[in-house]
DNA sequence: CTTCTTACA
DNA sequence: TGTAAGCA
């Protein structure tokens, strides 16, 4: 028996605040992502009603965002999911855009470890180059 | 008081 | 995406 805290997995619908709540997002991100059309709550008068599919989907937006897929990439992902492109299909392009964000992150990692190493080399300088000010003025 | 749209930062 | 304005 389903009850009202786990609507993520049953077909009633939530509002917007309930789903603000519950993906801990703003109502703009939801009414933006809408405008991108990567998500299409039902519309009842003005107000919008998020399905089960809109959660399943928010929760994959959410989640490709974080591995730095842009919402575009994550729209025609979810697009063929949807568009029944089959489930390989969807798996191959999915794991070729990882693949290809995996050695985009990558490559920034190593920038910004050299960054990293010379404001320490930089720092070190300062610190010796401080003393010896101090001590001369002492 | 909450949601919605639209426009602007 | 945040924020603000003017409606419903």
């Amino acid at each position: 028996m389903t009850t009202e805290t786990d609507k993520t997995t049953t077909e009633e619908t939530m509002t917007i605040r309930e789903m603000c709540d519950l993906f801990e997002v703003t109502p703009r991100t939801l009414r933006f992502y809408e405008s991108k059309e990567l998500i299409f709550p039902i519309r009842e008068g003005t107000r919008r009603h998020f399905t089960r599919r809109d959660r399943a989907r928010l929760k994959l937006i959410l989640r490709g965002k974080r591995f730095g897929f842009s919402l575009e990439e994550i729209r025609q992902l979810l697009d063929l999911y949807d568009m029944g492109e089959g489930k390989t299909v969807q798996l191959a392009r999915t794991y070729e855009l990882a693949q290809q964000h995996l050695d985009e992150m990558k490559g920034q990692r190593e920038e910004l470890d050299r960054a990293i190493a010379e404001l320490e080399t930089q720092m070190e300088w300062g610190a010796r180059e401080l003393e010896k000010r101090r001590s001369n003025a002492a």
